[in-house]
DNA sequence: GCCAACGTTGGC
DNA sequence: GCCAACGTTGGC
C-alpha cells in the first residue's frame, strides 16, 4: 500500500466537496510528473487531500483510491478546458484514479508545521517552488502525518 | 494581488 | 537541442 499527496484548490475543489460527493475522478491533470504517480497509484492507496493557493494552506483530509488507470474523461471532451486535441480513445494520454472519501481532519496540518516536522528530502510538497501537484509520501512519513 | 519559481512552447 | 518568451502555480 501506497501513500500519496493530491493538491487542489479548494475554490476549485475542497474536502468538503468530496464529503458531499463521496467519490470523484481527479481530472485536469497535465504535468508528466504528475500523470506517471497517477499511473503507479494502486486500489486502496491512500492520499492526503492538500490545500493549495489558498490563505492556510495544507493537509485537510484523506482519501483512498478506488479505481485506477482511469482515462480522464475530459480530455476527450472539446468544450472542456483539460481538452487534449492529441489524445485519442485507443491511447489515452491522460490517466488517473477515482478517489474515495475517507475523512477530514479535525484540525487542518498547515504547511507550517509540515515544515517544523519534515525536511524537504522528506516530504516534498514543502519544498519552495514544487508545482508538483500529485506526488508519493514515504511510509514512515505518512504515518507520522496520520498521528498529527 | 504580487511575484518567484517552474514547466512548456516554439523559433532558430 | 538550446534557450528566450510565455503561461501557470502557489505561498505570502
Amino acid at each position: 500500500m501506497n501513500y500519496w499527496l493530491m493538491k487542489s484548490e479548494p475554490n476549485v475543489y475542497s474536502i468538503n466537496d468530496l464529503a458531499q460527493e463521496k467519490q470523484t475522478i481527479w481530472e485536469g491533470v497535465r504535468n508528466y510528473q504528475a500523470r506517471n504517480f497517477l499511473r503507479q497509484m494502486q486500489l486502496e492507496d491512500l492520499a492526503f487531500f492538500y490545500h493549495s493557493h489558498t490563505k492556510n494552506p495544507g493537509i485537510v483530509g484523506l482519501m483512498k483510491i478506488v479505481k485506477n488507470n482511469l482515462a480522464d474523461p475530459t480530455q476527450f471532451d472539446p468544450n472542456n478546458q483539460y481538452y487534449d486535441p492529441k489524445s485519442t480513445s485507443e491511447s489515452p494520454r491522460w490517466q488517473t484514479v477515482l478517489v474515495e472519501f475517507v475523512q477530514i481532519f479535525p484540525e487542518i496540518i498547515t504547511l507550517s508545521k509540515l515544515k517544523q516536522e519534515f525536511s524537504e528530502e522528506q516530504l516534498l510538497v514543502i519544498k519552495k517552488g514544487n508545482r508538483l501537484s500529485v506526488m508519493p509520501i514515504e511510509k514512515k512519513i505518512a504515518e507520522k502525518i496520520l498521528t498529527f
